[in-house]
DNA sequence: CCATTTGTAGCAATATATGTTACAAATAAG
DNA sequence: CTTATTTGTAACATATATTGCTACAAATGG
């Protein structure tokens, strides 16, 4: 039910799909567009996504022909922590003040601080749950959720 | 470090920010000018969200002179969730796909129920942090950062 | 050399939050 | 009862963020 939203970011959700998807295809090269279907998008998207993705070292992509994307890593040593950081690097669970609050007034001043020990308090929870899960993890619900329909 | 952002939705943390500066005046009727300049805003935007604040009883206002603004319950009875849901109500941590995925596709059909199984142990973790907090307990951590300067 | 594919810039489209003006409705006070 | 004050709210402007799309350079395999 939370968060400091904007215009709601899927990213994150959007690459634990493609981590997936990509998961599935081995050492294979999986080509952006291919992926694009699959999540119903852009493939310029994607690509911008797996950039993200391939900076924090979950992926490794190959330009040129027969070029595509796999997993820089086994599923089970990929954790949904390391995949927010990735495409969410900077994201609160509750934004702060947009303007300085007025300083000349006492909660105004002091009001900012004592948010932020709350937002680390908070970040370090979900921070603890996310990394508890892997990536194998996903694909095997993923899985369960096909023998269950 | 994290959360489904959008434009950064600031609501909670002025919510906040409101009902310290509101109990600090106890059975008063603190006017929303007032607010407005504390918080460094329109008197307006502080209008509308003592509007959510009223429905989620955690205030009550009154139109007219020498109307305003004061608090429904003392605070240590109001605890930052129920803050937070009244200014937040259907906010996640991270958002879900925009576009429905491919249905097509073993993954793309799949991944949203799985997803969303995740928000919800989320959700959870951070409904707990937050319902550990009252309104007190912030303006007394208010307090103790005016004395640390 | 050529076909393919990523990487990325740049811009359009969309979505959301915030700021502002304006005014009706309620209320206290004289 | 009239007036000044204040909330409630609509309507619109502005700012910012996300996503979608076109275009093309660079890399690569064959």
């Amino acid at each position: 039910m939370l968060v400091t939203v904007m215009a709601a970011n899927s990213q994150f959700a959007v690459a634990v799909h493609v981590l997936a998807l990509i998961a599935k295809y081995g050492d294979e090269n999986v080509k952006s567009d291919f992926i694009a279907e699959s999540v119903n998008t852009n493939a310029v998207v994607i690509r911008r996504l797996l950039c993200s993705l391939q900076q924090s070292e979950l992926v490794v992509s190959q330009t040129g022909a027969s070029g595509g994307t796999r997993l820089a890593r086994k599923p089970e040593n990929i954790n949904l922590l390391e995949v927010y950081r990735a495409v969410l690097p900077d994201t609160e669970i509750f934004a702060l003040h947009r303007q300085t609050p007025n300083q000349n007034c006492l909660i105004g001043k002091n009001i900012q601080a004592v948010l932020e020990r709350l937002q680390n308090e908070i970040d370090e929870a979900v921070e603890n749950k996310l990394a508890r899960f892997t990536l194998a993890d996903v694909i095997e619900a993923v899985g369960r959720e096909k023998c269950s329909t």
